[in-house]
DNA sequence: TTCCAGTAAG
DNA sequence: CTTACGGGAA
């Protein structure tokens, strides 16, 4: 039994790591950071089994910041298609711009350089720097949250996001930095597959003769999730209707009163048009919507 | 209903 | 620190 939780991942990611598309060398070669970097801009809350299929045509049409620098937000909108969170796709496109501008083109290195990019965090930006340029920092998903709590915490439930989480994972990591890139990927792969939100299947976890939640005989603790606000109905449901109806106009274009006409609650369909405006998602231009040009 | 390789704004 | 922000699937 290793002694160490990085000992004991290092192995089982080898064997049982998926083979997903950004972890091929062959990927990696042909798009470099920039692909690592679009790859973590659409997984940001949309599962990894739905970016797969929008990931390979995004890169096909701009493989590489300079590319995507020269679209127009309505056809970055167009591609990013049903992902969701679509001011993702316009953050992503801004972010383009940005290194493009302040980085020769090329996707930067330092932490610090890429947190200053529209629509990168402590996540991506650590993801970025860990898994393309192999630099040692602690990456930090929903995942890893969950596999500390209960791993090391000895909790069912990670507490809120927080900047400790950052500290807990860097305890984890072993010197070296390839290894310690391992070790980031392989607490997400654990969260994803065995040790999920849903059920823990501790009969294959690696991790299971150290788990404290495991040597605790599994306590339920106590449960400090925020109710999800129901979608259905929800000004959420209305903006993505208005933007599902332009991405399929023609032109991306339509009379401002075709779009959401059947929407029951009018108030509320006028709210979400202007948020999208608000938001640099949506364009009005006497009495026809569009998609930003 | 909950969850998903989060981020930015209040 | 809390909330808004898509959309699909278990």
């Amino acid at each position: 039994m290793p002694y160490s939780p990085a000992a004991a991942l290092i192995p089982w990611y080898r064997a049982h790591a998926r083979d997903l598309p950004w972890r091929r060398p062959e990927y990696l070669e042909r798009y470099g950071a920039w692909g690592v970097l679009v790859s973590e801009f659409m997984l940001q809350q949309t599962p990894v089994t739905r970016v797969i299929p929008h990931l390979e045509a995004w890169l096909a049409r701009w493989p590489d910041p300079a590319g995507l620098a020269l679209a127009t937000p309505a056809q970055v909108l167009q591609q990013w298609a049903n992902l969701g969170y679509p001011r993702r796709a316009l953050w992503l496109h801004r972010a383009a711009v940005q290194i493009v501008q302040q980085h020769g083109g090329l996707v930067p290195r330092d932490v610090d350089a890429l947190l200053a990019l529209s629509g990168i965090g402590d996540y991506t930006a650590r993801a970025v720097a860990a898994f393309a340029f192999g630099d040692r920092h602690p990456v930090v998903d929903t995942n890893t949250r969950r596999v500390i709590a209960r791993a090391v915490h000895g909790r069912a439930q990670p507490d809120p996001p927080s900047r400790r989480d950052l500290d807990d994972m860097l305890t984890l990591l072993p010197h070296d930095p390839e290894s310690a890139a391992i070790v980031n990927a392989a607490a997400m792969e654990l969260g994803a597959t065995l040790c999920t939100a849903r059920a823990a299947d501790c009969g294959a976890c690696p991790l299971a003769g150290l788990c404290a939640w495991r040597a605790a005989g599994y306590p339920e603790g106590e449960d400090r999730r925020r109710r999800q606000a129901k979608y259905e109905g929800s000004d959420r449901q209305a903006r993505g209707g208005v933007l599902r109806a332009l991405r399929h106009a023609v032109e991306h274009r339509l009379p401002a009163d075709a779009v959401l006409a059947d929407w029951p609650d009018r108030v509320q369909r006028d709210r979400a048009i202007d948020s999208l405006i608000a938001d640099g998602l949506l364009e009005a231009a006497d009495g026809v919507l569009l998609l930003p040009r």
